[in-house]
DNA sequence: GTCAATTCACATGAAAGAGACCACGGTCTAGTG
DNA sequence: CTAGACCGTGGTCTCTTTCATGTGAATTGACGA
């Protein structure tokens, strides 16, 4: 038992963070530095709704990591706090891309109906049906104006129509009591280009895009969440900065520079280190890589596994470039051998696709000519990951 | 040699089916007074 | 008489198949120099 002892005291003595929490991705910050003036944007447009007028939709851009749904929550709460006595406004807040939650129009719908205080199968009810009852739960509601923020809606209307967005935009003049806002929040800046001009209009009655951060201010913000977070001199010199560049480098993710950092110090204090340094930072980003990959591989459903693990051995065996046919027949064949369902070239040309999005191939449309058109694959994971990769699917399909 | 037509091997789209999940309303059954 | 069990119908949702259409350039073959 003593060893255990051990272990748990020398945890904390050694521990590096004084506060881990302030690196975690869902911590949100008392200041939200360099954000300033697009915080005070928002919420002059959203002001008169504490006096509850009707203010304009408003959409907000941004890649990843650039404080978006930090700002708007920000605005939104300070919102909360001065309506709370008055009851005239309610603020809701809703991610749609979590998957099984807030995927469909349907799960939005009913997603926002258990916020108001009411509630929905998740399954069964015709989706009008649900829209009728989000209409009565918000007329019969207290308060006479809502704020909907949709986070990465994006996601959504990839998947259904924007039938959905019209739908909703047109909710005002379906109702006689009460008012709602919108407030969208994309990481895709082309996303209102291909949808429809009159949901466009009235979505994005006022736009309002989120730069990335630079490396200077990436550093400012890992500086000041460091300084929280860890115990006084466990950060080396450099480290800062490097972190801040490799997260430069990915369009100014800052959410990504703070796991690199986080990352970086669980290493260092796995290792024993008084200091985080700078190789920690390297270390990190490879698990974080690492780690990300070996998730997808080995969370994929069978068929995909059963594909991907073709293309793992085709790409070991020709050294060069493959293509969707020599992947599906190796498919067919290792499906016989396996004795699983084969599916249509159909399917597996939308799963290769998938994997491109996900990052774990690069596929590019090629012609060649005479010999047809089709996609050029090439492993976008490195090496060592690889190895483990295909254990994994190995293992999982049982070969 | 030049040029348009052809042709390949898929990509990409649209629609629809299968099967899992579920709500709702009606009917049947058994238990209760 | 009534609560609960048990259907049948009609929804959503994901994964998949089927059918249809699209497409970029190597190849072909007709043409004219």
């Amino acid at each position: 038992m003593g060893d255990l002892d051990n272990i748990f005291d020398s945890v904390s003595k050694r521990s590096l963070f004084k506060n881990k929490q302030i690196l975690q991705a869902n911590y949100s910050p008392e200041d939200i530095s360099h954000r300033e003036k697009e915080i005070k944007h928002i919420a002059s447009i959203l002001a008169p709704s504490l006096l509850g007028e009707k203010t304009s939709n408003l959409f907000v851009y941004g890649v990843t990591g650039t404080g978006k749904t930090l700002s708007v929550q920000h605005v939104a709460s300070e919102l909360k706090k001065r309506a709370a006595s008055s009851r005239v406004l309610r603020i809701e807040y809703l991610n749609c891309k979590l998957k099984k939650v807030a995927d469909t129009e349907y799960r939005i719908l009913a997603e926002l109906i258990k916020k108001l205080g009411g509630s929905v199968p998740a399954t069964g009810l015709p989706t009008d049906q649900v829209y009728l009852r989000f209409l009565e739960i918000l007329e019969k509601s207290e308060e006479k104006l809502f704020i909907f923020i949709l986070d990465e809606i994006d996601q959504v209307v990839k998947k259904i129509s924007d039938n959905f967005l019209y739908n909703l935009t047109r909710l005002n003049s379906e109702l006689n009591n009460v008012q709602i806002i919108i407030v969208g929040i994309s990481n895709d800046l082309r996303f209102l280009d291909n949808i429809d001009p009159r949901v466009r209009s009235s979505l994005s009655e006022e736009e309002l895009v989120f730069p990335p951060y630079n490396a200077l201010q990436l550093q400012d913000i890992l500086k000041k969440r460091a300084e929280e977070s860890f115990k006084p001199k466990v950060v080396s010199e450099g480290v800062i900065a490097k972190c801040a560049a490799f997260a430069a480098r990915e369009h100014g993710d800052a959410r990504r520079a703070l796991d690199l950092l986080r990352v970086a110090g669980e290493i260092a204090e796995r290792e024993s280190n008084y200091k985080i340094k700078i190789k920690h930072i390297d270390q990190a980003n490879n698990k974080i890589e690492r780690d990300k990959i070996l998730d997808i591989v080995e969370t994929e459903p069978k068929q995909f596994q059963l594909v991907l693990y073709s293309i793992f051995r085709l790409i070991k065996k020709t050294k060069g470039n493959i293509f969707t046919g020599d992947i599906y027949s190796y498919y067919q064949e290792l499906c016989k051998r396996v004795k699983v369902d084969v599916l249509t070239q159909r399917r597996v040309s939308d799963i290769l696709a998938e994997f491109d999005m996900l990052g774990l191939i690069n596929a590019r449309v090629i012609s060649k000519g005479r010999q047809g058109r089709t996609r050029e694959i090439k492993l976008a994971i490195p090496e060592n990951i690889l190895e483990k990769s295909e254990e994994i699917l190995v293992g999982s399909l049982g070969l």
